[in-house]
DNA sequence: CTGGGGAGGGGGCCC
DNA sequence: GGGGCCCCCTCCCCA
């Protein structure tokens, strides 16, 4: 019984010594897993805190790119300053302040002629000053650096207005002055920056104390960008230096392209190697899908206010693109886009442009029309709606409904816009349909095709204040600056800017005259002049003077009888 | 002086 | 990105 009962105890012993060999060799185990997990763990860590260094990094680039060309500007500006000479004044806003909303006349004033590749200080430009209400100018100055460098592009614009204007983008200059955030000196023109083709574009806003200038993106960028300007980076402390970044991006280029606007209204992505991916989501239908993360959008975020308020500018300056500008040659690389062509682009990043009118007043109109129209446009247009966006809420995915309701508001404001023209070959429900039920393969398209929707026009002009939805909108619109036209008619010695205008031109030569009028025998050669017969038939007369009531059929006859009536320019 | 046609300039937008 | 079309605006000219 005493051998058995040892039996039994060796017997445990031995179980529980295997037991206990399983048990280390069980807790090894885990051991070595949770250390393999720990390893892939922080790789990943490691992995993602060097995406964030690169980011970082990015940013200090663009931010002191913001500073360098900021100095540069600095200092043309006061070069140019002791130059009163050159400066030449013209109003380019001769119809839009007479309520014509039309810009073709100013433009004519001061576009060179063809040949000419400056302007120059004795050449004569014609000064409209048009109405005596008008309260905006243009000063273009001449930069001598500049034009030995780059003929044929104006150096400065300026654009003046007094006190009276009303231009948002002029009550947010003001607002940001009133607190004496920006220096009296220039705005940013953010890619402009030494460069044999650097071009400034300077946006000076006159009538107030202090030429306000532009927001910065926060202040700390603020303060390292005044310390930049006064003392130059040779200047800054090192550990500035370091913070900005070394100067990995070259100077901008000369730039006649300013990408205005705020691409992150929603978020594009546009980044690294890959092409250029909207992720828009699954729907190609005009999807829109927004993201901002105030943690990977450090630009500032913090600093919004309100847009409501009209601080688009503060928003958007926070918030423009990571993008380094880079040149090869002829190829402008914004943001690992890539431009080809004589006009280099540039970022500014002051402000976005919402734009629902345009320089020519039409859609402006569109929408008193509307509002005449729809007294109910008033409160949903895409002006109000824009306004009553919340800035923080930047998400304007399918989820978000204030922005659903946004972009229906929209919809229909184009709709309306489109059965206004009504007739059209391309026009009517069809071609909304076409916008919107119909996929695009590419997410580039949709990104361009929301710019019509929401009106936003990141391309702008540094020649004039004219912005665009689309790239070659503003690449065709410059050939007004330059002069350029490269077809001409073979039977005549015209030049037109553009294949179109030849062929309509030939109309003249070839007697086609392709529009006829369904009440009489009249044919036209062009639509808009059939459009304005038929009021002969409907005895149409909408344009009424203010002044005597008389009324007219066209606004032409309308201004002319004002001018000659009443005096009135 | 006004009405009306001819024609060019230029922006919007789609393909 | 360029072409093309549509549309609006404006100027010019003439009756």
């Amino acid at each position: 019984m005493a051998t058995c009962n040892s039996n039994v105890m060796i017997f445990h012993t031995q179980i529980a010594s295997v037991m206990e060999v399983l048990a280390n060799a069980a807790v090894a185990e885990i051991c070595k897993l949770v250390d393999d997990d720990y390893a892939v763990f922080r790789l990943e860590i490691t992995q993602s805190q060097k995406e964030n260094r690169a980011l970082r990094r990015k940013l200090q680039l663009i931010e002191l790119k913001v500073a360098r060309e900021r100095a540069e500007r600095t200092t043309r500006e006061r070069v140019f300053a002791s130059r009163p000479s050159s400066v030449k004044i013209l109003d380019r806003y001769r119809g839009m302040t007479r309520g014509e909303g039309h810009l073709t006349g100013g433009h004519r004033s001061f576009v060179k002629p063809t040949g000419h590749e400056t302007w120059r200080d004795d050449q004569p430009i014609a000064i409209d000053e048009g109405s005596g209400t008008s309260n905006q100018h243009v000063i273009l100055i001449e930069s001598a650096d500049a034009k030995a460098a780059s003929p044929g592009r104006s150096s400065l614009v300026k654009q003046e207005r007094t006190e009276g204007e009303e231009d948002p983008r002029h009550s947010r200059d003001i607002q940001i002055g009133a607190v004496g955030v920006a220096p009296p000196v220039a705005t940013e023109d953010f890619a402009s920056a030494p460069h044999p083709r650097a071009q400034c574009s300077i946006t000076e806003v006159s009538g107030t104390p202090n030429a306000i200038l532009k927001s910065e993106k926060d202040t700390e960028t603020l303060a390292v960008t005044q310390r930049f300007l006064h003392t130059g980076p040779d200047q800054m402390s090192a550990p500035e230096r370091l913070e900005l970044g070394p100067l990995g991006c070259p100077p901008a280029p000369g730039s006649e392209y300013l990408l205005y606007g705020n691409p992150s209204l929603r978020t594009v992505h546009s980044h690294g190697d890959s092409d250029d991916v909207l992720e828009t989501g699954n729907d190609p239908s005009c999807s829109y899908t927004a993201e901002m993360d105030p943690v990977n959008m450090p630009l500032g975020l913090e600093t919004q206010t309100d847009l409501s308020r009209g601080d688009w500018k503060q928003y958007s300056s926070s918030v423009y693109s990571e993008g380094c500008l880079d040149k090869k040659g002829e190829v402008i690389v914004i943001d690992e886009r890539t431009v080809k062509g004589e006009a280099p682009l540039t970022w500014n990043v002051d402000e976005t442009h919402v734009v629902v009118g345009h320089s020519q007043g039409r859609d402006f109109l569109d929408y008193r029309e509307s509002l005449e129209t729809n007294p109910n446009v008033a409160s949903h247009s895409p002006l109000h709606t824009l306004r009553d966006l919340n800035p923080v809420s930047t998400s304007m995915g399918p989820s978000d409904s204030q922005s659903r309701d946004f972009f229906d508001q929209v919809l229909n404001s184009k709709d309306q816009r489109a059965k206004a023209r009504g007739g059209g070959a391309t026009s009517g429900n069809s071609k909304e349909k076409r916008f919107c039920n119909e996929g695009f393969n590419c997410p580039q398209k949709v990104e361009i095709h929301q710019r019509v929707h929401i009106g936003v026009k990141p391309f702008s002009c540094t020649q004039c204040h004219m912005h665009f939805a689309e790239a070659g909108n503003l690449k065709r619109h410059q050939r007004v600056h330059t002069g350029e036209k490269p077809f001409s008619c073979v039977q005549c010695h015209m030049h037109f800017a553009r294949t179109g205008d030849l062929k309509r031109h030939q109309r003249v030569h070839t007697g086609e005259k392709p529009f006829s009028c369904t009440q009489c025998h009249m044919r036209f050669a062009q639509a808009g002049n059939l459009k304005m017969h038929l009021k002969v038939h409907t005895g149409e007369r909408p344009f009424a003077c203010p002044h005597c009531g008389k009324r007219f059929s066209e606004r032409r006859c309308l201004r002319i009888h004002q001018q000659k009536k009443h005096s009135i320019l």
